[in-house]
DNA sequence: CGCGAACTACCGAGTAGTAGGTCGGCAACG
DNA sequence: CGTTGCCGACCTACTACTCGGTAGTTCGCG
């Protein structure tokens, strides 16, 4: 019954219901970063969305299926913004300063950057449903930071432009947690800034 | 149930405990790495040690006094490698290389890596129990960092020892990740080295 | 030495609670 | 009158945890 949907995949996807579609992966999204995947039953969300749970697997197939949404949500809403965008990004709009941009903007909305760093670390482990799609997007985060680095900047030092990418995504993925953990001690922009003037500065024993 | 337990632990069943104990504090850290601890039961922490659940809570009163031990247990392992120690350690000896070491020798347990970067992230949920073991952990691990850092170079360009601490800890536990999830494309300890290079390079504009 | 109380380690069976998911049906609407 | 949105009741599986009991060991005491 719920199994096959090859057929009608296309274009009655939406029904008429995108309204309440949204409220609930909103819903999930929040509950999603103050209690992890795991740890958020499908009631809480149903709970929140303000329908009954029955009712919520009415518009998601099951929990993965909710979790996919959510994911997918999160990749319309800030995918544009960095250069996490598609292989033919235009190359010259993106750069670290646009992302130093996106990180300010992120320290308004703890939510969605737990959300993020809660999700993605959950997805480490065994059959994570959401593995497949974190592998992925670290791959393109850093093929697109790469490509902006070495726009800027090409070869500095010992540092490879893909090596200075994984770097500043670590960087900021690490900031995040110790922000999350202790938000008073951490301002990430600014580490995320210092750090960025590192990356900048020419090596010791070159020119 | 699938196994009949084979080695049954020798002849001298540890009066006492702590043998058993350890086997324990084992399975669940294996399995924490795995799963996360709220992905884990009980009852598969109990099979993997090769007792029952009810045998296991014999020696853990429930499930957050297992967390608790596989933590203690691992501060017991790990704190004495690094500068998170104690405040009194001898600032001579702690040093950004000897964590470069301490990193290198990490790529060869990923499962003790994952536990730790699972068990940190999950930790940012609401009501984690581990989580003021984390803030603590964080808090003290920057000071000793800031400590090394400083030792070793004193002020750089506009980078305070306590953000160059931050920074550090932060493209570890960055880069971890990045690792676990795609352990052919990250280089953790030859990422690392290069970030200590760029810490180790003048600014731009001095001198 | 022997014997039984005390203690340790452990298990079988069960507790209440919660999880994700199913089923049949009801109401509104085009 | 079928599609869409939703709910109450239910199901099964699993959760952490409890209870009562039983081996095996140690030790006090006669």
């Amino acid at each position: 019954m719920a199994e096959p949907d090859p057929p009608r995949a296309e274009q009655r996807r939406t029904w008429r219901s995108p309204d309440r579609r949204d409220e609930i992966l909103r819903a999930a999204f929040a509950l999603f970063a103050e209690r992890g995947y795991r740890g958020t039953s499908l009631a809480a969300v149903a709970d929140r969305a303000g329908l009954s749970q029955p009712g919520l697997l009415h518009h998601f197939p099951g929990k993965e299926a909710l979790l996919a949404g959510v994911l997918q949500m999160y990749e319309k809403i800030d995918a544009g913004r960095l250069f996490t965008g598609p292989t033919a990004t235009t190359a010259t709009e993106t750069s670290l300063d646009r992302l130093a941009e996106v990180i300010e903007y992120n320290a308004s909305r703890p939510d969605a950057v737990r959300a993020l760093a809660v999700l993605a670390a959950e997805s480490v482990t065994s059959d994570h449903p959401a593995r497949a799609f974190f592998v992925e997007r670290y791959a393109e985060f850093r093929k697109g930071a790469a490509r902006a680095l070495e726009a800027e900047f090409k070869r500095r030092g010992q540092l490879t432009s893909e090596q200075a990418a994984a770097l500043t995504i670590a960087v900021l993925d690490g900031l995040h947690l110790q922000w999350l953990l202790q938000p008073d001690e951490i301002d990430v922009p600014d580490l995320f800034t210092a750090f960025l003037s590192l990356l900048r500065q020419r090596p010791i024993d070159n020119n």
